[in-house]
DNA sequence: AAGCCTCTTGCGCAGCGCTCAAGAGTGCGT
DNA sequence: ACGCACTCTTGAGCGCTGCGCAAGAGGCTT
């Protein structure tokens, strides 16, 4: 390790650099930030199977080698990619606003940062990087929230939980993976697969499947990109909040 | 596609092959159940990064091409072992149960098949392969308990599309991916990282830092495979299950 | 006996993440 | 003014990956 002398990609810990001993030396022609955005952008349009560190380092005209130097890692490239998109998706607190319409637009606004790219969503809730870059500001804006609206103080970390989970489970799900190639046949595949489903085994299903298909979760074949849920993710968080309502207690009940 | 006759490893739709013209003609040193279990067995000791075609070969003492052969493609190993992971999790219905607690040992059921194999769990909701093979029994019977609880059917595709993310969420972020190496050293950076988190900024984070550091979603340094979050999940599901209630039409509340 | 079908092998391609040694250009200390 | 130290960039190379292709080995049917 005393080899690399002043490299800045480490793995761990690297938020916002405070040492950079001598003030930046050279004509910066690649910073940080920019490699970072480019990776964004080619997420965005690749995917992520097909996200590279030679491929990113080849859309900035530039040797792979840089991106390592820089950002130190695959891995670390994908945290910071992350970290970007749900960047500014915690709604500042409105003073006399209840803390179910709070709670109303975190949601969405998380929602609404995956869904501007969509490709990342896989690794919004799976991947242990989220952990590495936490956003302390949400976890004390929901802390917060959820004290004022009366939970008591055992309960916050488990409750916080919870609104956690939620938060990420719709719209991963939404979101999930599409397969890259093949996508027409498999999408006629899955419709095919439905068309033909027992209706003595599955009579709930069979019946309802002009409401279900290409609407619910397991009987898709387009994703949140394509075919956004909407009524679907209101519910969602509609019963998140009844549910957080209903365990309060009862003195906070408004 | 003509070239490769009777080749079974097929992308899509491979469920329950009725064909194979003629009965099992060689003995089969090596079944397509056999790969599959080595893959769990390899994905749930060396991880999802680490796991590989060649070296589930290697494991199997076989050339990897055998692999691609019976199975058709990585992705696809990976969908039929999630497929593998979840199987027999919808609990049966019992007669005169309330859909409130069928609901809790789905939930329950769930989450223990996925920590009988942790790794696999960034894949449950991320992955449309969860689409490839699905799971209409469990389809099925959620609807079929929403109907029984007067869900009314206009609801029922949102209402079953909250449960599916429910369930999704909690259990992958609960195991979301620890890095591989590095671990102990990203374990202190986390702890350091919480230790001096700025009480001004965060007042609710660090005054309950005591009861948040290693159990609350952003702030632990663990996954729930090595620390479970019980007592979350079960905040978590009561909080589902009372959201649902609330939003029931008056008449089927108990 | 011939041919087909199922299953297995080995080889090779193109690409991957990442390391290492070697610069190029700039600032500072002397 | 010189040289050193530091930052940033390059290119070669290692070991690995998923996967396609050609070539079998061996039992079943005809």
């Amino acid at each position: 390790m005393p080899g690399n002398v002043g490299r800045p990609g480490t793995i761990v810990s690297r938020q916002s650099a405070p040492s950079r001993a001598r003030a930046a030396p050279v004509a910066v022609g690649l910073s940080r930030e920019a490699i970072l955005a480019a990776a964004l952008a080619e997420i965005d349009g690749k995917g992520l199977a097909a996200f590279s560190l030679r491929g990113l380092a080849r859309s900035l005209g530039v040797n792979a080698s840089v991106i390592v130097w820089h950002v130190g890692n695959r891995d670390a490239v994908v945290a910071e990619v992350i970290a970007l998109v749900l960047q500014d998706s915690v709604p500042p607190r409105i003073p006399g606003q209840p803390w179910q319409d709070w709670l109303r637009s975190l949601f969405t606004r998380f929602r609404d940062a995956v869904r501007r790219h969509p490709n990342t969503a896989p690794l919004i809730g799976a991947d242990a990087v989220s952990n590495l870059r936490p956003d302390l500001a949400l976890v004390e804006a929901v802390l917060s929230v959820l004290a004022e609206a009366g939970v008591p103080e055992e309960r916050l970390c488990e409750t916080y939980n919870a609104i956690q989970a939620a938060l990420v489970g719709f719209v991963t799900q939404e979101l999930a993976r599409m397969p890259t190639e093949d996508l027409a046949s498999w999408q006629a595949g899955i419709q095919a697969n439905l068309a033909r489903a027992d209706a003595a085994r599955y009579p709930h299903l069979v019946r309802l499947l002009p409401r279900l298909a290409n609407r619910a979760f397991i009987l898709r074949w387009q994703n949140g990109a394509s075919a956004p849920m909407d009524s679907s993710f209101e519910i969602f968080v509609n019963c998140i909040i009844a549910g957080l309502e209903a365990s309060l207690p009862a003195p906070a009940r408004d």
